[in-house]
DNA sequence: GTCTATAGAGCGATAGAC
DNA sequence: GTCTATCGCTCTATAGAC
């Protein structure tokens, strides 16, 4: 509509991309302040202040601190789960290197990336607390699950695995145990070492191909 | 000091007992109140009311909110990890009826009892929030792993498991194990099933006695 | 679109009656 | 020891200036 001026700002945005770039910080900002204080415990101030912004700036960008919140379960989840399976993917499961690279990965996370525990904690505890965005959650978390299935079904059929094993079954026990040693290395450090994570793995793979078939029934 | 009045109360209590009787529902009601509106989403008068008191009552007993959920953390901890070591010392590891045994009491804490898991995460934000009641947490965890270590070391020594393998490491792959499917089957039920649990288990002890002897190192 | 200022509601904690 | 009433504060969300 009307033509932009050529005000000195950065890079000469257009509205829409100024707008973009703030609901962009905003989010951000939102990711790291919810981790640290919890939904309930931040203050909208407090992530606003965080971004550069005011709370009239969020209020604009986002309907209720409630609707940023669920912006984030449902739109910028950076799983690290999808990390674990290229990792998987680059070595051969069960080999010295690709247990090296998870758990570097698992320390990696559980030391450097402070915050995602604790926002996975705070979208699990949202979650079950209002059923209806359980679904959400699920369908967020499918993505890099069916990652993480494919490379261990193809890992599983390399290393002749017995039929019955489903993969997905494995990729749920993966998924579970990584997620369960990031929390405790949280707590106590000292007894989830670099090499732990590689090690249960190794051990499970290991169990799968030595076991016979009786295929655990999948399903409720 | 001054003689009990034999007023009609129900059981004739002391004063003392008393008491102790309505601390002790305070924190029964605090333990269900904080696990469904969690730590800071829930307020003093929700929990007071849920254990049929009042505010003022409420921090008669307690100095603070914090105070009570405190004494929950460090005090109230009835941990389901325990119950695990008793189910796989009751059966041989690696058997079927551990096996089912173990899923059942998997299934059990995530669909029964519904307030146990949210707790804990409550728990855990807090401590990794307020890093001084880190050890608080660690500490608390240390008794019911102790148990459920002891049961896996008895276990690998009898199955003739490698001499390299910690039984340490092997209690904490478990209970990490235990926490995580406990979590996804919150959100994703079909994804847990009964058997997953004790079918992971049956792995990683078979992978254990399979495995050649490559110690991984324990220590941070 | 973003700011400042504020309305309106709820909270943790305390005081005083009993 | 427990209850009722309330203070003082913080919060979410909105209104109006720019």
């Amino acid at each position: 509509m009307d033509a932009e001026r050529d005000e000195p700002i950065r890079q000469r945005l257009t509205r829409g991309e100024a707008k973009a770039r703030t609901r962009a910080l905003l989010l951000d900002a939102a990711a790291r302040v919810f981790a640290r204080k919890g939904f309930t415990g931040a203050s909208v101030e407090e992530v606003a202040e965080a971004a550069g912004f005011s709370t009239g700036a969020l209020y604009s960008n986002f309907d209720s601190k409630e609707a940023l919140f669920l912006e984030l379960l449902s739109h910028r989840q950076t799983d690290r789960i999808t990390e674990a399976a290229q990792a998987l993917n680059s070595h051969e499961v069960g080999t010295g290197e690709a247990a090296a690279e998870l758990g570097r990965l698992l320390i990696d996370v559980a030391d450097k990336d402070i915050d995602f525990a604790p926002l996975q904690a705070e979208f699990w505890l949202y979650a079950i607390r209002n059923p209806e965005v359980l679904d959400t959650l699920a369908a967020k978390l499918r993505e890099p699950r069916r990652a993480l299935e494919d490379v261990i079904s193809t890992s599983l059929a390399r290393q002749g695995a017995p039929a019955g094993v489903s993969p997905e079954a494995v990729a749920t026990v993966v998924a579970a145990l990584f997620q369960g040693l990031v929390r405790q290395r949280r707590i106590d450090p000292s007894s989830v070492s670099e090499a732990l994570f590689g090690q249960a793995l190794k051990w499970i793979f290991v169990g799968i191909s030595a076991s016979d078939v009786p295929a655990p029934d999948d399903g409720d």
